[in-house]
DNA sequence: TGCATATCTGCACTCATTGCAAGATTATAT
DNA sequence: ATATAATCTTGCAATGAGTGCAGATATGCA
C-alpha cells in the first residue's frame, strides 16, 4: 500500500519524489480504491461522486482535479498502456517488418505492464453499460495510438492503410485475448508470455487462411 | 407545426401508415434537422438540449421522448444498419464460407444503405471529441452484432473465435473504407459497389500477407 | 360518439461537470 | 528561519443532461 521510504529524513529534500507528488498519488489511490469498492458493493450508476469523494476524504471538487469524469477512474492507467505501447514501437530497429515490430513490442508491454485491470474492475466493466462503451472507447485509442505509431515508418499511402489495419487486427486480438484470459479465469500473470505467444500464433494463422479464401474468391469472379 | 395531409379524411383508415406513426416520423426528422444544423453552426457542445428542442417546436421533454441521449440525434441510423446486417447475415445460405457469406452481405447492405452520414454530419462527428468516442461505440456495437450473427454458424470454439476476429477485421475495414471515402471526398453513392469491392480485395490482400508473414515467424522460431 | 391508448408537456429533482476565488500547504530563495 | 512564489484544496454557485410523474391532448377504434 505504502512505498514511502521511512528513512527521507536524513536527505531532507532529495528530489526523488517531494512530499506533493507522493500526497498526490496517495490521494489518486484513495480515490480509485474508494471507487471500485463502492461500485462493485453499490453498483457504477448508484454511487454518486459525492460519495466517492466522502469515502475518499477529498471534496468533490477535488476528485474532479484527480480524474475528469466519473468513468475515468477505472481507466484512469489506459491512458499509461498506449504511451509504453508506442515507445516499444518506437525503440525497435526502424526497417523491421511491421508484423514482427507490433508483435514483439506488444508481448514485451503486456509482459511488462502491471495490469491494474484485477477481475474485479473487468466484472465491473463488464456489468456496466456507461463502462463496457468507455472500454470500447479505450480500445479505440489504442488502436488509433498504434496506428500511428507504425505509420510514421511508411511512406507508401497503401502502407499506411496497412499498419492501420494491423493496428486493428492487432487491438481487436488483444481483446479477444483479454476476453478469453478472464473466461478462463486466468488472474495470476504468471503465463502472460505464454498466453500472449499462442494468442499471435493463432491470429497469424486465422489471418492467412481468411486473406487466403477472400483472395482467391476475387481472383475467380475477376 | 403542423404538416397533416389536408386530404386524409378521404381515406379514414388506411393501414399504409396510420397519422400516429407519420406525425411521429416528421417530428423525428424536425428534431433531427434542427440539431444537426445548430450543431454545425454552433458547435456541438455549446447547443442546448432545450435550444433544439424549441427550434423543433418541441418540449425538452419530447426530446428525450425520440433519443435517449443528445448525441443519439446524430447517430440514430446506427441501429438500424446493424438489424439490417444481421438481417442479411442471416439470410445468406448456412453453409457458405463465413468470408464470402460477410463480403457478400456487407456488400448489399452498403449499396442499399441510404447513408444519412452526410458531408456535414461527417465533419461534425470528426470535429467534436464526445462524437468521435460515440463513433468508436457505433463500430463496436456493429461489430458485436457481426459477429454474433456470424458466431450461431459455428460450433467450435475456435470457429466461433475466428467469426468474432472475422467481425472485427470487416468492421475494420469498413471504418478505413469510410474514412478513404470522405477522404477522397466522395458524397455520392453512385460507385459505391465498385468502392466496396475494391475495398475488400484490399483488405484480404493484406491479410493474406500479413498472416503470411506472422505465421512464417513462428514457424521459424519453433 | 365515447372509451382505450399513445403522445406531449410542464414541473421538480438528481447529479455530473465547470469556473472562480479564497484558504491552506509545500517549495525555494534569501 | 522567513518571506515569497508555486501548488493544491475546497466551498459556492451555476449550467445543463437526463428522469419520474401526473395531468392534458390527440389518435385509433368500436
Amino acid at each position: 500500500m505504502h512505498r514511502g521510504k521511512t528513512a527521507d529524513f536524513t536527505k531532507p529534500t532529495e528530489h526523488v519524489e517531494g512530499m506533493r507528488a507522493r500526497k498526490r498519488r496517495q490521494t489518486r489511490e484513495r480515490i480509485v480504491n474508494a471507487a471500485v469498492q463502492l461500485f462493485s458493493a453499490k453498483g457504477f450508476d448508484t454511487v454518486t461522486v459525492d460519495e466517492i469523494a466522502a469515502t475518499a476524504d477529498v471534496s468533490k471538487r477535488s476528485f474532479f482535479d484527480y480524474f475528469p469524469t466519473k468513468e475515468d477512474v477505472i481507466f484512469a492507467w489506459q491512458d499509461d498502456f498506449g504511451k509504453v505501447l508506442a515507445a516499444a514501437i518506437a525503440a525497435r530497429p526502424a526497417r523491421e517488418s511491421p508484423v514482427r515490430t507490433v508483435e514483439e513490442a506488444l508481448t514485451a508491454c503486456l509482459a511488462t505492464a502491471a495490469n491494474p485491470a484485477s477481475l474485479a474492475v473487468d466484472r465491473l466493466i463488464r456489468s456496466t453499460p456507461a463502462l463496457r462503451e468507455r472500454d470500447y472507447v479505450k480500445y479505440a485509442r489504442l488502436e488509433q495510438t498504434l496506428a500511428e505509431s507504425l505509420m510514421v515508418r511508411e511512406k507508401s499511402a497503401r502502407g499506411k492503410l496497412r499498419a492501420q489495419l494491423l493496428a486493428a487486427i492487432v487491438i481487436a486480438g488483444m481483446r479477444l485475448g483479454n476476453e478469453q484470459w478472464y473466461r478462463e479465469g486466468k488472474t495470476d500473470s504468471s503465463n502472460t508470455k505464454e498466453f500472449t505467444k499462442r494468442m499471435f500464433r493463432l491470429v497469424w494463422n486465422e489471418l492467412y487462411e481468411i486473406g487466403d479464401a477472400g483472395r482467391r474468391r476475387h481472383e475467380a469472379s475477376r
